[in-house]
DNA sequence: ACGCTTTGTATGCAGCGTAAACATGCGACG
DNA sequence: CGTCGCATGTTTACGCTGCATACAAAGCGT
């Protein structure tokens, strides 16, 4: 039997594992389209062809890395939620996004931009979710927040990420923190 | 003396603006990174190198593709601007925007995450910038009522077309002048 | 007519993703 | 305990890419 997570390997001693945090590591430093598999193969020491085995290309093993972001997302809007309540939370939960995308800017870019669908996102999604709807107000629907809020805080990301908007470090959480604060507020009249 | 644009090439005839054609072609026909200088070349009948005598590499050549997108943006965006007054004006402008997305996705990630600085997107953000500085109210700096009403229609435009929202072709649109109408009405104070 | 600049070509290199054939070593089964 | 099977990793090879360099030809000024 074998665990499908920490599976250890004959030869390499969970080879797996080691590609994905390799890749990571690659991805951090050089963005996405500097990420080849070869160089991932290399830096955990085994041959170009190895990571075949464990992955049927490089975008199922980009995918792997994806996944695991997802998680880390989750978990950092879990706790921004919980830090404040109400229109704050929301803000808060914004604010983090941004955080999150400034931090990890080639893994968001893969998390979101990469290939990949809908169903991966839905965990952090459903942290969203429930906020916002607790929030709607007679302004919008609930589904138009949900929505409304995810496209403001992303497209504030991309646009910081890929700098079309000159904020840089501090700057950006802060305005982040301010337009979500206020959308929120907005959003729950008042 | 040579004319910077639609130079008369001596061998070819106006190959830079060839190049440039079929490189857009190319991105709408497989995204960007199905793009390849030499299939460019090669759709325009000339040799893999001939391209470097115009642009000093890939990536010039995006960019040259890119500002000709900003120019079409721009256009579209001052057309929607007209087209109404006060909050639906904005409206129209974050509606066309998304719907600019959406036709021409590949160009759309070319301009805004590709390679590239801040000074590009000048005057289609003008048009945006005037029309939200007009409508500023109470609850949000004139700045961040910019930068919030580009955020939002920039993230749900990115979250389309990256297929993380499940909306296609007609409810894209929908949602897109719902939710941006609905945004700018709460914005300008009712 | 000459030479210079511009434009396009030919050749070559290193790197990429990946397909196919081959080697190796752990685990199960006789 | 021996042997076989199969997962794991390697080797080799192919076509593709962007790009550097060296070369050929076409137009223009003098």
């Amino acid at each position: 039997m074998s665990t499908s997570e920490a599976e250890k390997s004959y030869h390499h001693g969970d080879l797996r594992a080691a590609l994905v945090a390799a890749a990571l590591e690659q991805l951090e430093a050089g963005g996405a389209a500097a990420l080849s598999l070869r160089a991932v193969a290399r830096a955990c020491g085994v041959s170009a062809m190895a990571p075949y085995r464990h992955f049927a290309g490089k975008e199922e093993l980009l995918e792997a890395v994806a996944a695991s972001g997802f998680e880390a997302l989750a978990v950092t809007l879990e706790a921004a939620d919980a830090s404040a309540e109400g229109a704050e939370a929301l803000a808060a939960q914004g604010a983090a996004y941004v955080t999150f995308a400034c931090r990890h800017p080639a893994l968001f870019r893969l998390m979101f931009m990469g290939p990949g669908c809908a169903s991966d996102r839905s965990r952090a999604y459903a942290i969203l979710e429930r906020r916002a709807a607790a929030l709607a107000g007679s302004g919008m629907a609930a589904a138009d927040l949900t929505l409304a809020a995810w496209s403001l805080v992303h497209g504030l990301a991309a646009l910081i990420l890929d700098r079309r908007v000159p904020l840089e470090g501090e700057a950006a959480q802060d305005t982040a923190q301010r337009i979500t604060l206020a959308f929120a507020r907005l959003a729950a009249g008042d």
